[in-house]
DNA sequence: TCGATTTCTGGATTAAGTCTAAACTCGAAA
DNA sequence: TTTCGAGTTTAGACTTAATCCAGAAATCGA
């Protein structure tokens, strides 16, 4: 859709294809953390001939050409964040949601000061209860703990 | 082999049998970060007759027990921690060895008073490079990004 | 237009982890 | 002692996220 979704991909170095383009539109603009799967699920809603390979070539393209994060923080989730800045993660416990939390509601002390570590990257990553529920409770994507 | 290993296991509500010992003698003591596999690895050197379920079976009999903590933190590694206490971790960016990092050593802002949220508990997670190499450098055991 | 290159795909494969059903252990009752 | 049964252990089957592969399809360049 976004016009401007070929010319993020060029100048990342990626040729422009129509699958690409519809993963694109998807994970490159979507506020959640969603796993490959999810993003199989979504983008062939409105691209019905799209291969498991093709969605997994794409987010590891995305990945490595630095246009997607990929994040590995709870049980048996890869998830892909589209988010480049920094910021922190929270994660609620019944359903294994992921948040962003913004760099600046957090002051982490002196990281980079830390003897004997060169830190080139860090974050918080919070679990615990989300507040304020009564509303729609949003569509609960991820079950969770199958235990 | 500790005699107290034995008190640990009962405390916690756990026959002592003599697979959960050898489980138990080397995850419970280890400095280290232990995959599943790993733990099988190191366990069977001086208790053959070990099998990979059992392994399995301890290691989630332990962190249900509250013995043991169990990270995902990088890409397709589960690890095991007997550290219970607060602390942050480092991930190496070359070998993926996950280092302790004191609690103290590092002052995070206010996180139970992020407002939506109630946190009931979090880490800082680190990734970059451990410096004053030179070193004998460990035994590097996980080779990490195949990509 | 046509060969070369890149992209895409279904199906096979890998590997971490779980599940199952049978075998084993061991203390206590008979 | 024997027997019994609850708890423990095991090999191997199974599940599933992810990768690999080799051919088909699309795209590109001259
Ligand atoms: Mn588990
Ligand atoms: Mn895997
Ligand atoms: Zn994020
Ligand atoms: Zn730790």
């Amino acid at each position: 859709m976004s016009p401007d979704l070929v010319t993020q991909l060029k100048t990342a170095g990626i040729q422009p294809s129509a699958q690409r383009l519809a993963v694109a539109d998807y994970v490159l603009t979507t506020d959640a953390h969603p796993s490959a799967d999810e993003v199989l699920a979504q983008v062939q809603g409105n691209f019905p001939m799209l291969s498991r390979a093709t969605v997994y070539n794409t987010l590891n393209l995305f990945v490595e050409k630095g246009l997607l994060r990929q994040l590995v923080l709870a049980e048996g989730r890869t998830v892909f964040d589209p988010r480049l800045g920094p910021h922190h993660h929270f994660i609620d416990d019944e359903t294994g949601r992921i948040e962003d939390v913004p760099w600046d509601s957090l002051r982490v002390g002196d990281v980079r000061g830390l003897k004997g570590y060169e830190v080139r990257e860090y974050m918080v990553v919070m679990r615990g209860r989300k507040l304020g529920g009564s509303r729609v409770q949003g569509r609960s994507a991820n079950p969770v703990k199958k235990r």
